[in-house]
DNA sequence: CGGGCGTCCTGTTCGC
DNA sequence: TGCGAACAGGACGCCC
């Protein structure tokens, strides 16, 4: 579900609830999480957050010694509500504070996680990562160097942890579109100008999302528990069969690598 | 090693 | 209407 503009809306939703606040208890009700919840994060009791950051499509809660690191996997998300708030179905962990606000982490796929390291560099998750495609440290450049002799259909390859972080299968439809690009197209046939294109895209798309608090198609909600509002915005994605708001011709869908994916046969190239 | 695909899980939608 | 199959925002890990 959420990728990184869902991820980053939930993050600023959180942050002034957590920040300086106290950890006065963990309710874990489902430990059984994409990973077992490890018996270790209990340290995190009476810990003080010091902040809440993103790394590509975790959320790292900076505690004094040692880090909780959240995914929300294909259907997680987060709210904020007070202690005495009764559990639902899936609800899976609260982090409880000492003021009595309490995070609540809900995942009915339960392929998120919880984890727990006294050390960010400790954690294998992360070790792999590519750049942040909000930095310029995803620049045209750097993808034209990466796409050099790879077979693989672009969207694909937009779609790698290790080449970009924080693409997944909304965005990467979205940015392809944007940038006049069909999906399928084999990564190293893109031009330099194409590339450059397809970056900045990736980067507008992405912002764009952040900015209307993030895609809701069905379950995520910002931690307010409103939906995210770029759903208004997509041009491409979900649309099958619906007309292109650009030339009006009908929306394709394909699968490419088992993901559902959505182009404009006239408007991308 | 690059690339393809199965897998974890539940809920919803689709087609017969 | 009922039932099973297909599918859903991620990403690891195994296979060749």
């Amino acid at each position: 579900m959420p990728e990184l503009p869902e991820v980053e809306t939930s993050r600023l939703g959180i942050l002034p609830y957590l920040k300086d606040q106290t950890i006065a208890a963990l309710v874990i009700r489902q430990p059984k999480l994409r990973w077992p919840i490890d018996p270790d994060i209990e340290l995190a009791k009476g810990q003080r957050i010091i902040d809440v950051k993103r790394r590509a499509k975790y959320l790292l809660l900076q505690l004094e010694h040692g880090w909780i690191v959240i995914h929300l996997g294909m259907s997680g998300s987060l709210r904020i509500l007070l202690e005495d708030t009764p559990a639902q179905k899936h609800e899976h962990v609260d982090l409880v504070l000492d003021n009595g606000v309490i995070l609540r982490y809900t995942d009915p796929r339960r392929f998120g996680a919880w984890l727990w390291t006294p050390f960010l560099e400790w954690l294998p998750q992360l070790k792999k990562l590519g750049p942040e495609p909000l930095t310029d440290e995803f620049n045209a450049e750097y993808l034209h160097q990466q796409i050099a002799n790879k077979k693989v259909p672009i969207k694909t390859l937009i779609m790698d942890n290790h080449i970009v972080v924080g693409v997944g299968n909304i965005y990467a439809s979205e940015s392809l579109f944007m940038a006049k690009i069909l999906p399928m197209r084999i990564a190293s046939t893109l031009t330099q100008d194409e590339v450059t294109l397809l970056v900045a895209a990736i980067k507008r798309v992405l912002e764009q999302s952040i900015k209307q608090g993030g895609t809701t198609l069905k379950d995520f909600l910002q931690t307010d528990g409103k939906p995210g509002y770029f759903v208004q915005q997509l041009q491409v994605y979900g649309r099958a069969q619906h007309l292109c708001f650009t030339c009006h011709t009908p929306i394709c869908s394909q699968k490419i690598a088992q993901r559902n994916t959505f182009y404009c046969q006239n408007c991308q190239k």
